[in-house]
DNA sequence: GTGTGGCAGTTAG
DNA sequence: CTAACTGCCACAC
């Protein structure tokens, strides 16, 4: 849906919840995740790339100019303690609440393709073949490549577990992150070759 | 291994 | 509307 962020924005300004964001880079090791948090603790936008941080943020901020961005130290961050047990391993706490207007904000094809994406297991994995598939493009494996670089949510919707008939694929991230995080899961022999 | 043509969905103009 | 982009795929060398 179009309007749908804008529309977020004036339902918080409306409530009176204020527009101001969390945003902050976290570090666990080789792992740096970049975080948009709004009211009420919900992490609306996680990704490994900068640059797809920054344009989450021009997005909002292109909405209503009232937006403001706030840092936050880590260990004050709500999650942190759930991310670093992610990144050693116990992978048990997510998925986290799903609650972001990014989510809305997607195209029809994108949201049924992210929805997919959620249903893959931890330590499993799919082709982007057969991701298009299931939501309803025989032949669009490739969208179904963009819709997952379109992905707001890094993680929570493990997109990292998407990969392509002859390898890797890609990663907005880069490849060495989506590898270390199929290793982490032990999903790497499973799911290349 | 590399090259190439085709593919579906999204976005910009 | 066309054109240009992708986290792709199949099929050739």
């Amino acid at each position: 849906m179009k309007n749908f962020l804008k529309n977020y924005l004036q339902k918080l300004s409306k409530a009176g919840l204020g527009l101001d964001f969390v945003s902050a880079a976290y570090s666990y090791g080789k792992f740096t995740i970049y975080c948009l948090v709004g009211p009420e603790e919900n992490i609306i936008h996680l990704t490994f790339a900068s640059n797809g941080h920054e344009m989450a943020q021009k997005r909002l901020i292109g909405l209503d100019n009232n937006v403001v961005f706030r840092a936050l130290k880590q260990e004050d961050f709500r999650y942190n303690t759930v991310f670093k047990d992610y990144f050693t391993g116990d992978l048990s706490k997510l998925p986290l609440k799903i609650d972001s207007p990014f989510i809305g904000a997607g195209t029809s094809f994108q949201q049924r393709v992210w929805r997919h994406i959620s249903a893959i297991p931890y330590g499993s994995c799919i082709t982007y073949r057969e991701l298009a598939e299931s939501a309803g493009s025989h032949k669009g494996a490739r969208a179904a490549g963009t819709a997952c670089g379109a992905n707001p949510l890094a993680l929570i919707i493990p997109c990292h577990r998407v990969v392509a008939q002859n390898g890797l694929g890609g990663f907005a991230g880069g490849l060495d992150i989506k590898k270390s995080l199929l290793t982490l899961e032990n999903a790497e022999n499973n799911c290349i070759e």
